[in-house]
DNA sequence: TTGAAAGCGCTAACAG
DNA sequence: CTGTTAGCGCTTTCAA
């Protein structure tokens, strides 16, 4: 008979039921005693017989089931615009990794930069009952999913990306510092003429990038021409070199240039090539993210550090503090990026 | 009365209950309305209504209570070595952007290529009720947790990894195919010694793609030298290094160097830059996978492209196949890599 | 300390 | 065509 039970239950999962008529006790007991915040209610010889049985029969909870009965799913949801773009898998590591030592699991999905898809992806989302939501979209400014969320009061924690409001917690990079940095660095090698490769006016990161760079360049005494900034259609290479042709184009001079991220560093650094520009020699160039490989391609790109991993890190735990206390206040936390100095930036000739 | 129900649900989710009192109607009658597949049992007014008031409160089905309620969670794991590593985020996107499709959602993990790190994140899967498994751990060839699936019933589709029986669905590129690709174009080139740095002897990539290269070069005619291989200890730009430095200390001449991985190839370049041996002048160097920005790197790298995205949604399709029909025989499919010539080959002097 | 019973939200027989 | 009913596996009151 046990022979029995057990065959049939071989391909399927073992259940509570089973294992409470395994032990010969009660579902609830077992439940109980499954669960290390109510043994104690359970008679220690009891609780052992049952834990020894959930291993025997490798028990592993319907994890479905209890998030239907408690409302809780222990699941987060992670939006990234794009997992191909290698900014974005150190924040999920950082992330997961996070979430896993609380004993939660992260669902991640891809936006494409498409609004109307975050939104439908929020909704997917809600539907597995995830707890809460982290958004490194670093995309538009105004976005009709965060405020969807905030509306149904599912917590949210923005990376890379600040929000209007102080409704909802950041983390974020130290955009003011990191071009500062770049900004001096270019000074102390003597330029003067700094140009700008800005990212898309409507993405977060774009604009402040360029505030950074117009406060920067005003801090170091230098003009901040409006000319010799140029706003990149996407953050993508070809959308680097587009922006550097449409820089060339207004004939306005410029010996160095700081991009808003490393692949409209690199798009850049076609389009000056094509121009019979080099770098650094006629012009130097500073990237943003320190992507994998760009210290060693050809120069090696001068850019800022971004701390990717603990940045994600840091989003997981405020978003489990949120969740552990609702009524906790919002955070908006930044990390400095570090100047990595390369091949890529030289004196001003 | 409605205006309050309204409010007190504007938090919480809206249910199937709520929107059959809403229509005056039952639930099942709701539940059939919104299933495409049981719509046709319900009259076309009332179906009408249903669809207006499920878009009108904007009803999203509780996908854990009917994955509960049907076994079925339209969820599959994906389980990898380290998001971190660039040749999986494409994999990823390709099962994403095909499982979508389908309506299933997908759960990623990493592994980082731990054996007993694999069974319990397995185990968790299992919890959430995961229809069916993709590994891209291309990890280490016997694998208690592939056997746990199977024995489980647990459909599993391998990718970059094959497996000795026929029990399971892989979808692998075809090693054999690159690597004589690349042995034939050092060939032409005027390579005959031509060494190799295999993977690790316990993965499975290691294994083929140094079988592939002695075959390679016994069809081309040339000594496959056992001298001329070394094994990295693991697939990293460390790695690579010091498998070439003990490929050197043999003594052995070689005029061509194929690495098993793009990473191995970047650690044998810096490994045969620091011996004053200059790519491609003293030794032409191909590596594999075409990892993001090899191709600007100095000198940009010859290596084999995989088609990564394809690979995903191949292994995607298969398990959607198998899913839907478990009797249907398992498959290997291999995708062709292309050779990419770039400048670190060049004749043999 | 343990058992009984209810119910999370949904689906699927079975009736009508 | 629609309503009734039961139950997926689990947690959690309420009793005993």
């Amino acid at each position: 008979m046990v022979d029995r039970s057990q065959r049939a239950t071989a391909r399927k999962a073992t259940t509570l039921k089973q294992l409470a008529a395994h032990v010969g006790v009660h579902v609830s007991t077992v439940s109980r005693a499954l669960n290390p915040e109510t043994r104690n209610l359970i008679g220690p010889e009891v609780a052992k017989r049952v834990l020894a049985a959930a291993n025997e029969l490798g028990y592993v909870p319907n994890s479905m089931a209890a998030a239907l009965r408690t409302g809780q799913s222990r699941t987060v949801g992670i939006l990234i615009p794009d997992l191909m773009n290698p900014v974005f898998p150190p924040f999920i590591r950082g992330i997961q990794d996070t979430l896993d030592g609380a004993g939660y699991t992260a669902i991640i999905a891809n936006s494409d930069g498409d609004k109307d898809y975050e939104r439908v992806i929020v909704q997917k989302m809600q539907a597995r009952f995830v707890a809460g939501l982290i958004m490194a979209t670093a995309l538009y400014r105004d976005d009709p999913a965060v405020g969807e969320c905030i509306e149904k009061g599912i917590p949210v924690v923005l990376i890379n990306r600040g929000v209007d409001n102080r409704e909802i917690s950041a983390v974020v990079s130290d955009d003011g510092a990191g071009i500062a940095a770049a900004v001096e660095h270019l000074v102390r090698l003597g330029h003067r003429r700094i140009a700008h490769a800005a990212g898309p006016p409507e993405t977060y990161t774009g604009m402040m990038r360029r505030r950074a760079f117009l406060n920067a360049m005003q801090a170091s005494g230098l003009p901040a021409d409006e000319d010799l900034i140029v706003f990149a259609s996407g953050y993508t290479v070809p959308a680097g070199r587009e922006a550097l042709a449409a820089l060339l184009e207004r004939g306005k001079p410029f010996s160095a240039l700081i991009a808003a991220n490393d692949q409209l560093a690199l798009g850049a650094l076609d389009g000056l090539a094509e121009a019979g520009l080099r770098v650094p020699r006629d012009v130097s160039l500073v990237g943003f993210n320190d992507m994998p490989l760009v210290d060693r391609i050809d120069p090696p790109l001068t850019t800022l550090r971004i701390q990717h991993y603990e940045m994600g890190a840091e989003a997981a735990r405020i978003l489990l503090d949120e969740l552990a206390d609702p009524q906790r206040d919002r955070r908006t936390v930044m990390l400095e990026p570090q100047l990595i100095v390369r091949g890529s930036t030289a004196p001003a000739t």
